[in-house]
DNA sequence: ACGTTCATGTAATCAGTTACATGATTTT
DNA sequence: AAAATCATGTAACTGATTACATGAACGT
């Protein structure tokens, strides 16, 4: 259960309601843990319930703000600490290509190729976000800087995989 | 919804009983698109219903074995040949680092150091299949080996990335 | 006889997605 | 006045995990 350390991290950095949040899941942790508002919201319910958060403050338009209490905090730290081991990936991509034996050869090249068009984007995007964005040099923003090296490095390994696979599978 | 698709997918290669499947979900798919026991009974169930497996022999101690039809053939197909363009990735060990400047550098080193060591591990698996297994010329079997070198390739630069890492946040 | 592997299923629960619903505030 | 954005919530459903349960056949 990952959502919900997901929501602590946020909130130990600062307090945020579930419409903040929710714009982080959908930017920043959008490439490593995507959560839907229907989500969002019932987790922060469960978790000011179990007092890992609490209400700090309220705003317009029924805003409410939570912040990370000291047992939140304490609760991240114990999940940070605490290797589960769990290493569950899922991709629909690389599924694909397990199974692109059924297709004709030029369509398995059309379909990795395509991989490769998609991840190439991905790449410049995540180039863009590096440079144009004003990194502090604080802790928080070390990793996000860190996480994002990933993003690219692993982006740019896929896309020249697809190219060299499409050339295997292609002919 | 592509649990179904996977058992499409690995029932086109040839008939096969649930037990059967869940070997290849443990193996060769584990990295790929993991499932469980019970998960894996319901579908079939379903597929057969759908008309797009069907039993195609019973053995000793239930077994029941399935293949797959001419519309599960062509579902499968179509689903290859239509990109939904879902790109759900989510990682639990880099929603981690994104929140490891809530603990000491050390313990953030620490946490990279054995990630790393881990993918280690893993490459020498990959490694280990690629070079024991005896690969035919199959198309099947070039699938397979091009997603087993996107398992290696990977692995390798997350490895690289993640001591890079323990460096950058360890001081 | 006994342990292991083969083989399937069900029930309860948890996590995630889709769709619907509502209304206040700010901007143009 | 209208449109866009802020802000939260609920209900139905699908997908995935955990745990329980059973029993036949095979090897030693």
């Amino acid at each position: 259960v990952s959502l919900k350390h997901a929501l602590l991290g946020l909130l130990a950095e600062s307090p945020a309601s579930g419409y903040d949040l929710l714009k982080r899941f959908n930017t920043s942790l959008a490439f490593v843990w995507p959560a839907k508002q229907s989500q969002v919201y019932a987790e922060l319910g469960r978790l000011a319930e179990e007092g890992l958060i609490s209400v700090t403050g309220t705003g317009a338009r029924n805003r409410t703000e939570y912040g990370i209490t000291a047992e939140g905090l304490a609760e991240l730290r114990h999940w940070l600490a605490t290797d589960d081991g769990e290493r569950t990936y899922r991709s629909g991509p690389l599924l694909r290509v397990f199974f692109l034996w059924t297709l004709p050869p030029a369509a398995r090249a059309e379909y990795l190729d395509g991989f490769a068009r998609e991840l190439e984007e991905r790449q410049i995007e995540f180039r863009r976000l590096r440079d144009e964005t004003d990194w502090g040099d604080t802790d928080i923003d070390k990793c996000a800087r860190v996480v994002l090296e990933f993003g690219l490095r692993s982006s740019a390994v896929t896309e020249e995989w697809a190219s060299w696979a499409a050339q295997q599978l292609g002919a």
